[in-house]
DNA sequence: GCTAACTTTTAGATCAATCTAAAAACAACC
DNA sequence: GGTTGTTTTTAGATTGATCTAAAAGTTAGC
């Protein structure tokens, strides 16, 4: 080959396009192109041929030029508001799983709660015109800013929480049942005092568990109702038993937001020599790896963090091929994973170990 | 305004271009595009006009299209191997928080320690043009890939493991010093029979830990030395402490290739019916959120997570601006976190908490 | 009023793909 | 050989921003 094929940039590399693997196999850009995408117009013989070239040349296809012409960029945007706690950790991993089989990537932003924070990462995404967003609405999320996305051209799914008006996008857990389950199992442990641990913020997940709550109070006619409303890390889970178990009647069980203001609580009793599970049964919600090596191990409503993620992942991915479909809620029933935090069922030695070991994820 | 000066996309978005702009204002393309890029040759009266049109109109920059000219992307991607683990959720929120002042997103990837999934997401990397690469090494990476990425035109950053030869950029924290710091307090404490429960894979973050704790077994004329290699999980480490414990002499302290482990042991010494930091001392590695939780609470050599992938991602930032600039190595020391797992300092209600809320990281 | 030296603006090519509509190649049939 | 009907291939327009090189507009100096 006479030919000088290639060029190269500021830095030294070549780039090889289109129009030179076109030269190299004698035939024109468009058949190529036909090639890279699969086309069944391409005859079997032109295709190997073509294809010879690619790797000869060391072809690498250029994403930002086709995103220009076409409509799909195999990307998502998605918006947690709290990577540092593991739940997201594992939810990350099950997005990140689902989207590889289909040859998705996606940009990841940690809003930390903030609508300021998330607006800007979303106004980045449109410019990458990203073809979806798995959002976690930072609190204080506007409602409309789902049907804003929604006329930007991009598909949102809306994950743990929900803000908008239905019908819309949505994955999670079925907080309300989860929180129905962990009451039937400390009533039929005989616990007819059992307060409520909650989260204060304003969004549909922390809403769901209250309403749990309150109805599964009514449905076995107990009549101690108590609740306290906070952030929800471990120094809160501490101060609000501190709180409730000065006053009288003190319950004898709580049911908790999440797994740290549970650590928090089982803490919290020990700082008042009080011992989790003999005088105040505990129970997290997420089932976090770490649940079951606190002691004693907590019982937990598991929330399946790494099975939202991939459910939310393909959910995205179903209303990006059909965009005018008719819109899902994937709700996850949670499983209440019990140890010893309600009563020692079993010694601590023998706490479950094997279904939590890292990379187990289903 | 007569003219009609936006058109729609097939699901109806209406599509603002610079051309539409250049029109409503009565410039050229051309100066739009300077205006958008601040450049300074516009004069100050044709820039107002012209931002105003963009207001006006709702333009959205368009990255894919500017990408295809120009050279950055301000896009980079990060790999992984265990974004479940609570340290990467604490890693990646700094490189988000670093990213983020700078204008740019990031694409995140979990390996799962396979090299396979992580060359196919490096070769997606490629396909969309990103500036650069911040890759913890996935466990038998080859040495060449760091080359490789670099003869791709990427700035790449080795984070937390280093694979190829000097010189190279790398940002991480001082493994060989952190034991050192552990080994110390051990020896301080009175501890003569001390113990390395690592990690089997090969690779520079476990190499370094077995120098440091060798150097140091040397430095205090230490005889007994002990130590077993195995993956590092919870479950690891209960099965290294219980063959420990039943060797005669068994050690009086162990430290811990990372805080799951070092919870494993814990729990591995009480179902001996031993007391942790009592019969034996544990020390971990990491300083995860957890580690003030257990029971006792770990001792542990915090290994700043969030600082690290700050640093690492201000390296890449770096490189990017100046791609043949020295490479550089940012080495951050650990502190050791002492807690009551060595011998309680103080009793576990008084559990240090205020530094490890949720949303506390520097 | 003319030239020189700036400052500001712009036309048109370019980047690397996709898409449309038409041309070319091939086969089958009368 | 010409017509019809497929199957393949292709030229050229298009996408939206950037870049280059040149044009146009200002100001200053003599």
């Amino acid at each position: 080959m006479s030919q000088d094929v290639t060029r190269q940039d500021q830095r030294g590399n070549t780039s090889v396009t289109l129009k030179d693997i076109a030269i190299h196999a004698g035939v024109s850009r468009s058949t190529v192109s036909l090639v890279l995408r699969e086309s069944p117009l391409v005859a079997e013989r032109t295709r190997l041929k073509v294809q010879r070239s690619i790797k000869a040349l060391g072809y690498v296809y250029n994403r930002g030029a086709a995103t220009l012409r076409g409509s799909r960029t195999s990307t998502l945007g998605v918006v947690v508001y709290d990577i540092a706690n593991p739940f997201f950790g594992a939810m990350v991993a099950g997005i990140d799983a689902a989207l590889n089989r289909e040859g998705y990537v996606s940009f990841l932003a940690n809003s930390e709660d903030s609508p300021a924070r998330q607006q800007r990462f979303l106004e980045r995404m449109r410019e990458h015109s990203v073809d979806g967003i798995l959002l976690c609405p930072a609190e204080g999320t506007d409602p409309t800013l789902i049907d804003t996305i929604d006329n930007w051209g991009m598909a949102c799914v809306q994950v743990l929480r929900h803000v908008a008006e239905p019908p819309f996008d949505y994955a999670s857990a079925n907080f309300h049942q989860g929180v129905c389950q962990a009451m039937d199992h400390l009533v039929g442990l005989g616990h007819r005092r059992i307060a409520f641990l909650g989260g204060h913020s304003e969004h549909s997940a922390t809403r769901e568990r209250w309403q749990g709550y309150k109805a599964s109070l009514e449905h076995h006619q107990l009549t101690y109702q108590r609740s306290l409303r906070s952030t929800v890390t471990r120094c809160d889970g501490i101060v609000m038993i501190e709180q409730l178990m000065t006053e009288s009647p003190a319950p004898t069980a709580v049911i908790c937001h999440n797994d740290l203001v549970a650590f928090g609580a089982m803490l919290g009793l020990k700082r008042l020599g009080l011992i989790p599970g003999v005088d105040c049964a505990v129970i997290g919600t997420d089932d976090v790896e770490e649940a079951s090596l606190s002691d004693p191990a907590l019982t937990s409503i598991a929330t399946h963090p790494y099975a939202i993620g991939e459910e939310a992942a393909r959910l995205a991915l179903r209303r990006i091929a059909n965009p005018e479909g008719t819109r899902e809620q994937v709700v996850l029933s949670p499983r209440l994973q019990i140890r010893n935090s309600c009563g020692a069922a079993r010694p601590t030695s023998n706490v479950t170990l094997s279904n939590h070991a890292a990379g187990d994820h289903g």
